[in-house]
DNA sequence: CTGAAAGCGCTAACAC
DNA sequence: GTGTTAGCGCTTTCAG
């Protein structure tokens, strides 16, 4: 167990060479003669040396090691995310910490803070309190990159979005050419980002249309809440809505729960389009149509941003970059024209 | 942004004290004047100094960070383990480097090598291959504290397991007490501890009411394929199942959208027990009858264990603890009396 | 291309 | 109780 650190030293020695000879082999500097790499690698085979991570931080400033904060990881899509970030950073050496800010504003804060403490190469940031002061001030004190994930954040820092008003006009869309213009949009009740977009790419499908905005935004009132009851009084309405647009995991499982208990059918009665591709919605059934984000092409962006800073070496010449990201539309079998009767 | 790093060097100095002193009133050590101690409070603040947390692992040999590795935290209940985990550690003034080993073990060894080089101060690990020598060789050479995440890893490893047998005896038991002796078992593909120990309880649950074990294990032969396929055809032998007990998410999903396409009904003609409590189990319509796992029970021992063995300095003395974690038969609306007919 | 030497910022002995 | 000092293990000038 304790058998003692073995140290560059050590490996410099076994293989006859300076320090710094040593140095250069393990950091694959290119000025350095066949026979000296040899030698040393065959010590650090030899010795089975491994660099020590804290020494090379504290003198390069550098610790391979990202920063991650999104709200919750047991929300299926953050997950991904996070799978898909790990996948890129893995390829590059990095690794990644990561916390849940649970949409609370003193615990983002101090998660930004030991990411700076920490000396993180960078970070990737979605916090829940977009406009809080205190947050805002922790992520401009950054000095490592930063990139904000799906949120409005005012600071000068890159950032990869979603399209959510392109994405929720795509969907509409689909639905009036069903023949749907009673159609819903059931939120979470946090108002971040998507939130707002979506509630606006909304009102601009029916503008678009040439429809009337119909008054059927759904916003579940507390974090425990579930949209069940508010769906359920929709669906009792004089004139129900007759398709639904529903948002992640627990607002679209309400949703659906709903309009199965009004014993109304999908999608011969209601059709519904989620918005986030889980395995929840590819395994319902029936399978639902959803919004999709791409996201290995998000994560690709992220790292891109973040290493090619990382490459200017914090030129700050470099003016912030927004990639602006699309949703596609997933054709299944949760929509249908609208029954006329 | 390139403000130039402060160091304890800078608060000495401002605050009139030897470095020495500093470093002791940052470290919060007993033997400080509170004049001492104010000056340099005051210091830090003016400073806004912040320790170099490099330098302070190199010193000091302990990383504050912990090391994760689950399977994939795309999984609802890896993902809530992390959850708990966090919360515990944070407390503590840890952060979690979390990985997802995706059951290549070629990748866990990648990742726990990883560990072990960055100094983690432990891990905590659910290897998906707990027979490869490669995998119990890098577990193994680790010289920080471990916990293993139920697996049965030969290794001299503090380790927190559930205890499938006694749960699924409980959850067969229940059923059948309600008059069910067809009962199927839907399970993952992949044979690691969970699965092996939840047919042996399986088995053991017959046994101990007197019964003939049924030949309805199902286990979904790849990766991607799901217990549909399996479950529909049990469901159309001339004596099927009443009752199933399904795991995690995906089987139970595919078990249940099978079972509603054969037009039965839960619980009326099929009863479901889930294996692992999700929201998914908990907004179903029925809700399920699901074995719950008390997460943040889970979390504590883990934290308990790498903290009390960090408190020991490597006292090797300790022998390995396992804590043997009981699931809870959280009772819901997916089972009935077998329907006689 | 290689070696020597100077620290990175901090903690932990050890004197005082 | 406080100051001084010696490194932790490594990378990076800077000579040669």
């Amino acid at each position: 167990m304790a058998e003692k650190q073995i140290s560059i030293r050590d490996v410099a020695a076994l293989a006859g060479v300076s320090v710094g000879s040593a140095s250069r082999v393990i950091n694959g500097a290119a000025n350095v003669t066949p026979d000296v790499r040899e030698r040393v690698d065959r010590a650090i085979a030899a010795l089975r040396y491994r660099p020590n991570h804290a020494a090379q931080s504290l003198r390069s400033r550098t610790s391979k090691t990202i920063g991650c904060m999104f709200s919750d990881v047991a929300n299926p899509l953050y997950a991904r995310a996070f799978r898909a970030l790990e996948e890129h950073f893995r390829r590059e050496g990095y690794m990644l910490l990561l916390a849940n800010g649970l949409n609370d504003a003193e615990r983002e804060i101090d998660i930004i803070q030991t990411f700076q403490l920490r000396g993180m190469d960078g970070v990737i940031l979605a916090p829940g309190n977009e406009r809080h002061p205190g947050v805002l001030d922790a992520v401009r004190r950054l000095s490592m990159p930063a990139v904000i994930y799906d949120r409005d954040l005012a600071v000068d820092a890159d950032a990869v979005l979603f399209d959510h008003v392109a994405g929720v006009k795509a969907a509409i869309h689909h639905l009036v050419e069903l023949g749907h213009t009673r159609i819903a949009l059931a939120l979470w009740q946090v108002k971040s980002r998507p939130v707002r977009r979506r509630i606006e790419g909304y009102k601009a499908a029916f503008k678009a249309a040439g429809l009337p905005v119909p008054d059927l935004i759904l916003q579940e009132p507390t974090p425990t809440s579930s949209a069940f009851d508010d769906v359920t009084r929709l669906l009792q309405l004089p004139d129900p809505p007759t398709a639904f647009l529903a948002q992640g995991t627990h607002t679209l499982t309400s949703t659906l729960r709903a309009i199965a208990k009004q014993g109304l059918r999908v999608p011969e009665d209601v059709s519904v389009i989620g918005i986030g591709d889980t395995d929840f919605a590819q395994t319902y059934d029936p399978p639902l149509t959803v919004l999709r984000t791409p996201t290995d092409e998000v994560a690709a962006h992220a790292v891109e941003m973040l290493l090619s800073r990382l490459a200017a070496k914090g030129d700050a010449s470099l003016s912030p970059r927004k990639a602006l990201i699309q949703f596609d539309l997933i054709l299944r079998e949760s929509c249908a024209p609208v029954a006329r009767h």
